[in-house]
DNA sequence: GTCTATACAATGATAGAC
DNA sequence: GTCTATCATTGTATAGAC
């Protein structure tokens, strides 16, 4: 949950980068909860327990530590996906398996899951530019390399795989959505349910298996 | 695609409630394009061509000026729902029926659903408390009462009727989403063929109509 | 690297004239 | 009902001491 300095920034005293990591992870809850445009400076160093100057030290301003949060999440995303991968198993069980590794990924580091995800759905100018939609995109790539690996092998039926992709994209997004809204009735299997009634079709008589 | 002064508001002289009228469709625009912490009310204003203590005159503050959009928002949703209950067809037509009532309803009112959509996927702390949820709600009961109709004339296959609703509702979701932020790809009837999909299912060898 | 103190622009909101 | 002028507050950002 918390930034692990010490495993991400290469400071050679430790202690020197306290300050940048606990800023960060301050600034990204805060982002998190209540937007950009609504966080303040002050509220982001005094959550960090740090004064505004020890910010601006270590980033060149609130537009500045906000980008830093993203290329971090760039990062974890890239290494979760390139893991997923290398799985194997059919189609069916690689979508299951991408599902966890991102709900891994979502409980892990929640507050900069709910950061990003508020990012791509919010107001498009509610904060700096940045290409949000490179994660979805990834997502999306990643989900259209396991449908035509399924597909080569027989085990889905034809169809459009950028269509596949929003399918189940849309899928693992609303699920986190209604995990976000009602952290009361979290269910890590509703995608894993969904996933398989998108496979089995909703119309009376379908299917075999 | 305005907001039709003299059919929303019963003011005795329309010139009256001009001023009102206009501001609600500036904010509502600007909420939409940059959030309600990110607007101010100097641009609402200024969009609006009127002064700031004319804002000040006809709401509360700019809180209130907020919550009046969400009032008519409820009651152009609860209309729209209204309608599609009173349609007949199938279970799949119905759902057809449903996304296309939405989507009639986002194009006529563009800024005003994405407004909200902001609130429903934005920052939980991100503007003044409200019931944002109760919009998907009203849509959920709306698709639950269409599948429990469909089961009864064996149309569907059984399943949690929360379940679907989730599933359609991602599934529509998602495809506003990317109406959203691909203005230049905007495809109408792409939840029409995902619904399809869901309904005949991925998996090979699957379903006979 | 971190602090106190402060500069200075923008914000939400209002008083009071018309 | 609408304006000009203004207020208090909060915002981002920095200078300069330590």
């Amino acid at each position: 949950m918390a930034l692990k300095a010490g495993k991400r920034f290469k400071g050679r005293k430790p202690e020197e980068q306290d300050a940048k990591a606990v800023l960060l992870e301050a600034a990204t809850a805060l982002f998190a909860q209540k937007g950009y445009a609504g966080t303040s400076v002050r509220e982001i160093v005094e959550r960090a327990g740090v004064t505004k100057p020890v910010l601006y030290y270590y980033f060149e301003n609130k537009e500045g530590l906000f980008r830093s949060i993203l290329e971090w999440a760039k990062e974890l995303q890239k290494e979760m996906l390139s893991q997923v991968l290398e799985s194997g198993g059919t189609a069916m069980e690689r979508f299951i398996h991408l599902w966890q590794s991102v709900y891994r990924g979502v409980t892990e580091y929640r507050d900069l899951f709910n950061m990003i995800y508020n990012l791509i759905f919010g107001p498009p100018e509610g904060s700096p530019n940045y290409d949000f939609d490179q994660f979805q995109r990834e997502m999306a790539k990643t989900i259209k390399a396991i449908y035509r690996d399924g597909l080569a092998r027989g085990e889905v039926r034809e169809a459009d795989p950028d269509e596949i992709a929003v399918l189940i994209l849309s899928l693992m997004d609303y699920s986190l959505h209604l995990d976000r809204i009602h952290p009361e009735a979290i269910d890590p299997e509703r995608p894993e349910r969904l996933i398989q009634m998108a496979f089995e079709g909703l119309a009376a008589g379908g299917l075999a298996h």
